[in-house]
RNA sequence: GUGACUGUAGCUCAGUAGGUAGAGCACUGGAUUGUGGCUCCGGUUGUCGCGGGUUCGAGUCCCGUCAGUCACCCCA
């Protein structure tokens, strides 16, 4: 009873699951290709101060979700916890800045970040994120939000809600805060403990509290709208009037401000609500971080972006029927005919079909047969003692009450027009 | 990091007032003299998460521990 475990929080993904997340990773790629996205693929594990510099230090991420660890007692390394760092190191070491004014990146693959494990929260998790570079919006801003909608009505996920904000530049930001910490100072005793500890670390927060008791307080805060500058709103105002244009569903949600720093201006989420989704129910996040590049050490380059999380994409997606598959089986009555079937098929897989055999040397017709109706396939071919004897091959659609029976010479030629018929 | 709940066959679970384990599914053999999906009959599988305690006796009670799940924090 002490047989190794995977690691908390990181998960195996099994044959009979993964063609769940083949779908969603083809219809990803071809949805943000469309839109002339390339794939960009940056290692799992980056130096620390990428992510401390990028994230900010004051995040969670940062304080306390990152496995980082000492590279042979040298350099510190942590493991991505997320995508947006790393392609914006990618962006600056390879100075695409100037090879190319606008850049369209997107990504796909695991994340770490050391959390509780709960409902759609694991500790190895998959996001699939673009990344635009040199565009300063709102149009793309709008464009790209309206392709992630697309994307997520493509594959069958229902029940969202899109989320639009703006927090703004830095000056707003810092007037804003200000403004709201006056507003919240005299309540503070009326607010969560939580939410007390936020006062100091990150007041913004406080706007999206779960707490009951922070709900009413944050209800009737200043809204970060009024504050914009006027460069602020007009960007906004834009966002908003193209995101109308394409007839995107959206709603202006004040008190969305998202956990990581280097957000400014545009921020957005996309919410499920339906099939298996938990408390977990952010799908999408994004948003706009014009000072990272620079900050980063780069030239002063715009940049949006967002990431969706894979397992809660899942989540939300209705569960469709399996289809009977195009596949072959070949079953076979005795030692003779298994060694047949090895050849047999092989020949057929070499024709590009994809053909099992059962060839435990016990298993009788009837078990294989049962088994490989179970397996969803489409098709049987049977390779008994008097078959063999005549060169033959009988053949059974096991989706429709059909059956005959083929020369071996002719198998091949006729084995595509037995599985269409 | 905090809290709640759960840990019995490969899976889903039952287990009565403490008396040393069961069902369904799955797998497998047969009824069907080679031929699935329905039905019937038979068969295989368990250190009852782990350690300790109470007891003549513990899956069942107590303590601890580990693991899992869900929620909070936060986020995808």
């Amino acid at each position: 009873m002490n047989t190794p475990r995977a690691v908390k929080g990181m998960n195996d993904i099994l044959p009979h699951e993964v063609g769940r997340w083949h779908r969603l990773e083809r219809e990803f790629r071809k949805t943000v290709e469309s839109y002339g996205f390339g794939e960009i693929r940056t290692p799992l594990v980056e130096p620390t101060e990428l992510f401390t510099r990028s994230i900010g230090e004051a995040t969670d991420i940062v304080e306390k979700e990152m496995y980082t660890f000492a590279d042979k007692g040298e350099k510190s390394l942590t493991l991505r916890p997320e995508g947006t760092a790393s392609c914006a190191r990618a962006y600056l070491e390879h100075t695409i800045h100037a090879r190319e004014a606008v850049t369209r990146w997107y990504y796909m693959g695991p994340m770490y970040r050391r959390e509780r494990p709960a409902k759609g929260r694991y500790r190895q998790f998959h996001q699939a994120g673009c990344e635009v570079y040199g565009d300063h919006g709102p149009f793309v801003d709008a464009e790209v939000i309206d392709m992630v909608v697309s994307f997520l009505e493509r594959v069958g996920v229902k029940d969202i809600r899109v989320l639009v904000n703006s927090l703004g530049g830095p000056e707003t930001r810092a007037r804003y805060r200000t403004a709201l910490l006056d507003y919240l100072a005299p309540q503070r005793e009326k607010l969560s403990a939580d939410s007390q500890r936020r006062l100091e670390t990150n007041p913004l927060r406080i706007l999206d509290s779960k707490a009951p008791e922070d709900q009413a307080i944050a209800e009737g805060a200043p809204s970060i709208l009024d504050f914009l500058s006027e460069e602020d709103r007009k960007h906004f105002d834009l966002l908003v009037g193209t995101l109308e244009s394409l007839g995107t569903p959206f709603e202006i949600e004040r008190r969305l401000v998202r956990g990581l720093d280097y957000y400014s201006r545009t921020l957005f989420e996309i919410q499920g609500r339906g099939g298996e989704l938990g408390a977990q129910n952010a799908l999408a996040g994004g948003g706009r971080y014009d000072a990272m590049i620079e900050e980063l050490g780069g030239p002063s380059i715009p940049a949006f972006g967002f990431a969706l999380g894979i397992e809660r994409l899942l989540l939300a997606m209705s569960e469709e029927a399996p289809a009977t598959e195009d596949r072959v089986v070949i079953l076979a009555a005795n030692d003779r005919a298994r060694t047949e079937a090895t050849v047999l098929a092989r020949a057929l897989r070499l024709a590009d079909h994809r053909v099992e055999t059962d060839l435990r040397p016990t298993a009788s017709l009837k078990s294989q047969l049962r088994r490989a109706d179970r397996s969803g396939a489409r098709l049987v071919l049977i390779l008994g003692e008097d078959e063999l004897a005549r060169g033959v091959v009988q053949w059974k659609r096991l989706d429709a009450d059909k059956k005959g029976e083929v020369s071996r010479d002719a198998l091949l030629g006729q084995l595509r027009a037995l599985l269409d018929d």
